[in-house]
RNA sequence: CGGGAUGUAGCGUAGCCCGGUUAUCGCGCCUGGUUUGGGACCAGGAGGUCGCAAGUUCGAAUCUUGCCAUCCCGACCA
């Protein structure tokens, strides 16, 4: 089996597909747009899921399950959101099959089971959940209610990439209800910093906070506060986004409370979610043209363990010596796999792992044992060193954190390099062309202008980063007075 | 959804234009043996609805039509 990857050089589209499948993260399937997620894929999400399910809880969240399908009368309630998502909507119409008369062994739609009202499955739940929250919330004592689900959404997509945009995607949605403006922006600016530490800390993908523009804001959102990445071929990916609905929801569901004075208000909310999308994120930031590199904290494998030796006298030693490590590793909460499949051979395995992403390989061999060391390879940096058996669960723990950091750091240092700032509209396309990346702009504002430098260059307002230093200019477009730069990208 | 390309064993492919016996080759897989410090070697073996369906024909991987899926470009995408 051919497991030569295309280089990110060769074409950065053909090398991401490619990786995806032969690292075994995600396989295409029978249906359009629609992916199987494989079990090492699958462990990197749990991981994911499990480290973010966690931060969720402690900013005092509780997790519920809302239904797949929408009535479509609650699905059109709130305009706006209804009209953003209508056009990406699978519809179910019918419940049941029947035997094709002119056709034996096969199935048609019984047109006597046609439905009354169509569902929607849930391109996003606020519908569905407003629609409920609506007999949970009559005082101000029910609130705030913070809610999240993990769940699967389905966006009818017209073209399709493996985990960057698929027609199926599992995600988590944050739903909340506050009784104050103050108090629902807040949520909103405090789910966007634990999405923000998430990606930072955990994935080591460095990240601008900011606002989105009018035009690029979530469908019946007052305001879409997102993450945005950059990737290595230079253009950025939108990696979370937490809205504040103001009472858009709560008018279009009537959901309204009673407050301290007796006085009934419609309640103020939030909803904010990330995706699978994410580990599109990971890949597209971090690996390189031998395979996947995975951040240590969420890699399904911290340290793999191959062993070499001779024979099955020579084999027995080596396991013995693995046994040792291996319970040392466990017991400081290391995930660590012994691969001693005898159908491979050392040099096979070291570039599976490679390819898979293992953080830390440890080769094991007889020469290695007499000398009471490990040949250590580290993923990260390709670097291979001999360390000593004696203390090397510690060191291990260390270098694992060392990788983490490095990984964030070399992230970090290449969106320093492709982040530039434009002050004429002729360095503005010259940059995009000639190096992609973050450039940094005066805009005036307006969502026509925002529109022409979108049809001319194909570059987008990724945001109006939250730390933006007020900075008198003119629009890179129109000449018109702005106050601040805004950052764009061409984007997924 | 529009334009282009592709689909032959788990993977990569030859054959298709110009229809004709048992569909080519490599990797992988199975059995046995030798091996094991960067993708091992020898011998033997298994594995195919040629994407799916209809049509043309004595005969279809090959020609025609429809459908499905994937990739690229565009439109679309909070």
């Amino acid at each position: 089996m051919s497991k030569e990857l295309t280089s990110r050089a060769e074409d950065y589209s053909q090398w991401y597909n490619e990786l995806v499948v032969k690292a075994a993260l995600a396989d295409h399937s029978a249906v359009r747009g629609c992916m199987v997620i494989k079990p090492y894929g699958y462990a990197l999400w749990e991981n994911m899921r499990d480290q973010l399910d966690k931060m969720f809880k402690e900013t005092g969240h509780v997790n519920a399950y809302f239904p797949l399908f929408v009535p479509k009368s609650l699905f059109e309630a709130e305009e706006k959101n209804a009209e953003g998502f209508a056009k990406e909507c699978a519809v179910v119409t019918h419940y049941r099959l029947i035997a094709d008369p002119e056709n034996k062994g096969k199935l048609i739609v019984d047109p006597a089971a046609k439905l009354e009202e169509e569902l929607i499955i849930r391109p996003t739940s606020e519908a569905i959940i407003w629609n409920t929250y609506k007999g949970w919330i009559q005082s101000y004592r029910d609130l705030p209610l913070l809610i999240n689900q993990w769940a699967n959404v389905v966006r009818w997509e017209m073209r399709t990439r493996l985990f960057l945009r698929t027609a199926e995607f599992l995600w988590q949605e944050g739903h909340t209800a506050h009784a104050t403006k103050e108090e629902a922006v807040e949520e909103t600016v405090k789910m966007l910093n634990v999405y923000a530490s998430f990606v930072e800390e955990y994935m080591a993908v460095p990240v601008i906070k900011g606002v989105k523009t009018a035009s690029e804001r979530f469908a019946g959102a007052e305001d879409t506060y997102c993450i945005e990445a950059l990737m290595q071929d230079g253009k950025a990916l939108q990696a979370g986004t937490s809205h504040f609905l103001g009472q858009n929801f709560a008018k279009a569901f009537d959901v309204k409370f009673s407050d301290k004075n007796n006085k009934l208000e419609y309640v103020w909310a939030t909803s904010w979610g990330v995706s699978t999308r994410l580990i599109g994120a990971l890949i597209m930031a971090h690996s390189d043209d031998q395979g996947l590199v995975m951040p240590p904290k969420i890699a399904p494998l911290q340290v793999v363990i191959v062993p070499i030796y001779k024979g099955e006298e020579g084999k027995a030693i080596v396991d013995a010596k693995a046994k040792i490590i291996i319970e040392e590793l466990k017991a400081l909460g290391i995930r660590v796999k012994y691969d001693d499949n005898d159908n491979a051979r050392p040099g096979w395995k070291f570039a599976e792992y490679e390819l898979k992403g293992v953080p830390v390989r440890i080769a094991l061999g007889q020469r290695d044992i007499d000398n009471n060391v490990v040949e250590l390879a580290r993923r990260d940096t390709k670097e291979k060193k001999s360390v000593s058996i004696d203390g090397l669960a510690v060191y291990v723990k260390a270098l694992l954190e060392e990788i983490q950091q490095y990984i964030f750091n070399k992230a970090l240092d290449f969106r320093t390099e492709n982040t530039r700032k434009a002050d004429t509209w002729d360095d503005f396309v010259k940059l995009l062309d000639e190096k992609a990346g973050f450039i940094s702009a005066h805009w005036d504002g307006t969502p026509e202008t925002e529109e022409k430098i979108k049809e001319q260059t194909k570059a987008t307002i990724r945001c109006i980063p939250l730390d933006n230093e007020m900075e008198d200019g003119v629009c890179i477009l129109s000449g018109k007075p702005s106050k601040q730069r805004v950052l764009f990208a061409r984007a997924y």
